[in-house]
DNA sequence: AAACATGTTGACTGAATAGTAAACTATGGG
DNA sequence: CCCATAGTTTACTATTCAGTCAACATGTTT
């Protein structure tokens, strides 16, 4: 079967970066077509609607970001180190991103997800779905490190998720303040929430 | 001189319920003017555009919250039952105004920061403006609570942005799941954060 | 090379957008 | 009572928006 093209993908990332960037709703169709260098009807000819390319745009992201995060989790890595692993790594990521585009931009799902959670169905359950397979990581590596005695967690699921919203919301004060600061403490302040005796050597 | 109305502050309320519940890029003049009963005319006769109405719309928003804040953050009341207190008071605003409009809505500053704070730098520096009003309440309490030996916090200013992350994270995380039950672990997130000693009790 | 499926194009539509401008009206101070 | 001033109204612009469509191009299979 004839003809395969690169369109659709080019459309997807430019869609991401541009939602991430800016926002949903000031992200135009004819703005993504530019980026992406295609036109519109070709746009339409892969995506039935805005809606649906955003579903799509963040299901590839996650995609691509998935084997990265089976990494850092890994079981062969001790628990908390897990922790620590990844937001080394968020903090370098939005480094660099600041570097190259003037701008800390924070958590991409999550600011959609505020942004338009409640407008569009589509998009608030696929950022609920992205966050929660994201969640997961967190809990499997509290629940280890409960089982291996280094922290008390008996609601693992419970203490993921305030782990997760202080991650979040450290990502969003890192986007807002447009400074990575914030992201310095996430180690810091995810072991205080796990209840992990904290060294008073650093700083 | 004649003549006074109350439109502007009507405008001013039905653009902070609408950039509250649904967003700014999806809230449109029009339907400002008519939540307000108001016409597009006297819009401009009171505001310049329409990011300026956001930001005088935040500061009365802010404003009207002000008393209280201090109410609740006086300093006749014992600094980690500021912090108790205000998440309460939070908790049963949000689950409120799920019973009202079927949405949780989290922190409007929030997510009104992140949609926006690369785009319009006037909304940013208005809601950075207020964001930091805000943290300035949790920094003194927990500033009173070390001086009191209740918690051990050198840095009150850094433990107080940490505390606020988690709390705009737990915010983020009720409105994206549409569910107040992330706020119902905010003192207990907030003091675990802290390095305060948790009961074994509840639950 | 013919047939066909896949992908591309540009011109188009109609609705919604932020913002304007000028005529109009009510009111309180002189 | 009258008129300047503050506020209101209506109809308007120009642009941008998401989405459509039919003609066209190109590669693959037969």
């Amino acid at each position: 079967m004839p003809r395969h093209s690169d369109v659709e993908e080019r459309l997807m990332n430019a869609a991401m970066d541009l939602i991430w960037e800016n926002s949903y709703g000031s992200t135009s169709v004819d703005a993504i077509c530019e980026k992406a260098g295609a036109k519109k009807g070709s746009f339409y000819h892969f995506f039935e609607s805005k809606s649906e390319l955003a579903v799509k745009a963040l299901e590839a992201d996650w995609q691509r970001k998935k084997a990265k995060m089976d990494e850092i989790f890994s079981p062969s890595v001790p628990p908390l180190e897990r922790l620590r692993g990844y937001f080394e790594h968020v903090y370098q990521g939005q480094t660099k991103a600041h570097g190259e585009c003037g701008a800390v931009l924070g958590c991409p799902y999550c600011s959609l997800g505020c942004e338009i959670g409640t407008q569009d169905r589509a998009i608030g359950e696929q950022v609920r779905k992205i966050l929660n397979r994201n969640a997961r990581y967190f809990e499997s590596a509290i629940r280890d490190a409960d089982a291996q005695g280094l922290i008390s967690a008996p609601d693992a699921k419970s203490k993921a998720q305030m782990v997760v919203a202080f991650f979040q919301g450290s990502l969003a004060q890192a986007r807002i303040e447009n400074d990575v600061r914030p992201l310095r403490r996430l180690a810091e302040g995810a072991l205080e929430l796990l209840g992990v005796e904290q060294k008073a050597s650093a700083k």
